[in-house]
DNA sequence: TGCTACTATGTGACCGTTCACATGTTACCG
DNA sequence: CGGTAACATGTGAACGGTCACATAGTAGCA
């Protein structure tokens, strides 16, 4: 029950010192006399003092905590965010709180108890705008947003460039000599998935081609929306040579209904996705996509905050990471034109 | 910049009542007539007050927060665990402070910034046993370990009940009929590994039969040594009918190796995995796998260690969940049997 | 109506630090 | 050797709540 009890007025006592000067020691810095810092020093050992973070935040007024809040701590995207964030914040002596918030009811209640209750210094929302939920912080309080556009918010962001990403991905299957092209998108209330379209249509245009509307379908991002979209385009008729899929798992969903529709991939089809999910390699075949780094995602928004928390009346910034193309075995030179051209 | 600078004090000059009152009426129990309630509360709301989670964590002693303490945030395993035990912590009023620890090192200082600076009331830690990390907790504070054995530690532990679920797969796969059983292990150092390995065997030597030694190899969870284990198996002689992966990950990687090798996955070789991470359904096959309760194994840690922190003297506890079979595709009956009996 | 017993509210100390300022000490210089 | 600056250390009050106890107020009962 070696309880800490110790307090920097018994070791003080101890050192036969005043608190102060024992404050002065664990704070390293200040003027002590070599000689009383050995005193204290060896009082604080004899003791096994250890400060109480907690009555230091009191006097300090700060708490030495981050927050992140994430729809899930789960998805490989979110974790990989918080791992980032959390790296981040502790090089720079924070804690990283990190909740799921599924629903507005649930964030509000997290603002509440983090925010309003002074428990966090700053605080990171992942998708902010999935729903109301960036309308329930308040103004003037340390923001990052990420994986959303900039908006008027006085936030600051991180994301991905979404519309780049999809434009070189978009690229990457024109190059192959691929002329009739499909997309599978994330919801598009989601500024990421509007994003990626935009850029994905950008490639189309710049290559003097427009994209065949049927050949465009919103999926939720899971794998079976991917799976189910690729089933409804193969029922609907001709198929494209190639699909640009929002993100991974769709991608793999197309993967699999390629597989059970006796569709070759990537000789009949090619595919291509966003992320690189960790197993994207392992699937059949491997998976083609635009891998993002995540982590920096993360390191970037803790820092950006930090930065806030530090410098409340400094402007807002905003950041656009880039991705990088992987190539594996979803994708492949286009077999023939059976369209004419090229 | 309405920063937070309403006090207890302030409210109570506003309600012409003592901070004591106003304290009274923010925990909301204690006897507080009515009239002098709705005052109060009219006087919080026009201040706009909100009680300073710090200062009263520094009054009672507490901090309200658990950290769980994993190698990394982002593995599907670690990252729902933690989901599970921010959810429970959640519910019984404490936030999660959740960090990796790659290695010992980081670990020792988490456990100095966070334990012995008592930032935290208890400690969750994801295979403590994975290097020397358990050793360098203190006594005598609240701690679970996850996914190991209990030891003598005064620990709490939770873990996957290993042996069972090892024994249940290798159950499976001597019901189709198979007899020559191979298995690819985790890092024999872990517990985890240890026991899923023991099960195994039990449940061969139930049957009245024993494993093939060349036909034991030990991964190291992942799926490129799940991969190399398979083709390591093929390139030393005859093939087993089946294989018990330890994990999904290792399971995958003895998928692709089959493709690669051009094996037939089930025809000629069944497979099955353990954990049901994300995608399982869409590898080439669908994976047979034991599905692991995560989020469950990170309730009932949360949930033990606030017990923990609650009665420091009461007896440890450890809890062993089970999983769940999911039949999918990469496990099938037996062809035949070279090998004569059945 | 006076005594008691309970309820409602107030008072001051305290949690373990840091902060601002006061004081004591040393050293340097003319 | 006195004066002063620079350094070293001490003092007491915050920080914003809660806790233990004191006191005022109200009701119940004989």
């Amino acid at each position: 029950m070696a309880r800490s009890r110790v307090t920097i007025r018994d070791v003080a006592a101890q050192a036969g010192v005043s608190h102060q000067t024992v404050s002065r020691v664990i704070n390293d810095s200040q003027r002590v006399r070599p000689a009383t810092r050995a005193r204290v020093e060896v009082a604080i050992a004899a003791l096994g003092y250890r400060p109480n973070a907690i009555a230091r935040f009191m006097a300090r007024g700060r708490t030495g905590s981050l927050a992140c809040l994430a729809p899930n701590l789960i998805d490989y995207t979110f974790a990989s965010i918080i791992e980032g964030a959390q790296i981040e914040a502790r090089t720079q002596g924070f804690f990283l709180l990190s909740a799921s918030a599924p629903d507005e009811e649930t964030f509000a209640s997290l603002v509440d108890q983090l925010v309003d209750s002074r428990r966090t210094e700053g605080i990171m929302v992942i998708n902010p705008y999935a729903d109301g939920r960036y309308a329930l912080l308040p103004h003037s309080f340390p923001t990052v947003f990420i994986g959303a556009r900039p908006r008027a918010e006085a936030a600051d962001s991180v994301a991905l460039d979404d519309a780049a990403v999809a434009q070189q991905a978009a690229q990457h299957l024109l190059e192959l000599g691929h002329r009739r092209l499909g997309m599978v998108t994330g919801p598009l209330v989601e500024d990421c998935a509007q994003d990626r379209s935009a850029g994905f249509h950008a490639a189309l245009s710049a290559a003097g081609l427009t994209a065949e509307p049927a050949w465009v379908l919103e999926g939720d991002w899971s794998a079976t929306s991917g799976y189910g979209a690729l089933l409804q385009l193969a029922a609907a008729g001709p198929l494209p040579q190639a699909i640009f899929a929002q993100n991974d798992r769709m991608a793999v969903g197309i993967l699999r209904a390629a597989r059970d529709l006796g569709l070759r991939i990537p000789d009949e089809l090619s595919v291509i996705g966003v992320d690189d999910i960790p197993l994207a390699a392992y699937f059949a075949p491997p998976l083609t996509t635009m891998r993002q780094d995540f982590i920096a995602i993360g390191r970037e928004a803790a820092r950006l905050l930090i930065h806030a928390v530090a410098e409340p009346e400094a402007p807002r910034r905003h950041l656009r990471l880039p991705a990088e193309l992987v190539v594996r075995r979803s994708t492949a030179v286009a077999q023939s034109a059976p369209n004419g051209e090229a």
